[in-house]
DNA sequence: CAAATAGTGTCTTTGAGACACTATCGT
DNA sequence: ACGATAGTGTCTCAAAGACACTATTTG
């Protein structure tokens, strides 16, 4: 170890003799929104342990980035996706989370938009897939590692701060319109909403554009952006 | 090239003597109300580097132990205080946090009454003592570490989840009266609430006892316990 | 009695919820 | 015209805010 051992006595008369370092991951979960249902991001393990398995996509965090670009270099790397939103969501430390040895992992929560999503995975030769939350969550399928109680966190965390954040808009792409803001908002709550409640709630959070959409069989929406304050 | 490092896959044939692992702390963030004020508990730091300077408390995560162990077994030694309330709070990765060597630092939020971290504190022979929060934030005292910038996150996530969540009952003892509990909240949300008001938002998670204040030269205020659901 | 804090009743204001109505497209 | 979805006006109701009032102690 490069360390000395009198740098390891950090606010702690901790035994630096029997000191073994876990290993710190990063793990996504990269969330969006695919025919009116919540979808993670997850990739096929191809080695063990739990080969075959659905698992979040992760990486080790390098001794010299911070975890935030341990996240951004993932995203890119492993969905080809840049400059999206993310926050940190829990820290999972349990010692036997990995089987074979300590692993701490950091979590993100990722949004993106099918769109912006779908043309990256289209570009990328990629190995994972999208997955509905709600099917995986009703145990129909196993994941490796906790990654079930993970995705199970974020789901929560994203279901309490639709209410009171701005975190739809992340799920949609630049120009949208208030029935298809409306509906993310529904997905995320799981109930729906009354559409005139729910635009004077968010009018102050858009602004409209001149454009409409067209080629449906009913009237034009007017699209909107997100208002940045 | 030093790609290589950062192209390890997840989980893979992970060879821990070629990578360099970061080390993992705990920093626990104790909150408590003295005199009307948000009080924090820092140790003075008796060591390079930043010695001498004041820091949260905190301690390495032992390989066979988890987050809430590592936090749990500071809390006993360094304050001397068991089974009080603590929430994960923010995981700290930036490279150069620590001037010696990588350390990545989960941060811990505790609330204790001041009664119960007083007695504490005074059967333990200790070298930490309570800081006003608002004092440190407003920089006249200058942290080891990140340590400000941990203690002031740590102020605005109690800042807003007393709003939804009864954290506050965390910071009295299990008797109270409710013009106590209120001053609780007006310190948390630095600002004056309406006591008519503020009884009937909180009356349903109280339950009164027959007991009352007394001594005081004014009219005795009833003592009420938490109600759990 | 006065001073001080505990505790309550009620009017006002604000925002969420419910629902009915009108508007504009394609066929 | 009709079916379908977009978009608006307004009544109701519940919670938050503001404020005035009463109650009970000590000195």
């Amino acid at each position: 170890m490069v360390e000395s051992n009198k740098d390891m006595q950090y606010l702690d008369n901790y035994d630096s003799s029997i000191y073994k370092k876990p290993s710190v991951t990063v793990d996504l979960i990269i969330l969006t929104i695919f025919e009116n249902k919540l979808m993670v991001y997850l990739v096929n393990r191809d080695q063990s342990p739990f080969i075959n398995m659905l698992a979040l996509p992760g990486s080790f965090v390098s001794i010299d980035e911070t975890l935030e670009e341990a996240v951004e270099r993932c995203l890119e790397r492993k969905v080809g996706l840049k400059n999206i939103y993310f926050e940190q969501l829990f820290t999972w430390g349990d010692v036997k989370r990995d089987p074979r040895m300590r692993i701490i992992s950091v979590s993100y929560l990722a949004l993106v938009s099918f769109e912006m999503l779908n043309k990256s995975l289209g570009e990328q030769g990629i190995n994972g897939h999208l997955f509905s939350v709600e099917e995986i969550l009703s145990k129909r399928i196993n994941l490796a590692f906790d990654h079930g109680e993970i995705i199970k966190y974020a789901r929560e965390r994203v279901t309490n701060k639709v209410e009171y954040s701005p975190i739809a808009f992340e799920l949609l792409p630049d120009k949208f319109t208030l029935p298809q803001l409306q509906r993310i908002n529904e997905i995320l709550l799981g109930k729906d909403l009354y559409k005139a409640n729910f635009r004077k709630k968010i009018i102050d959070q858009v602004i409209e554009t001149n454009e409409f959409t067209s080629g449906e069989n009913h009237r034009p929406s007017k699209l909107y952006v997100r208002r940045m304050n």
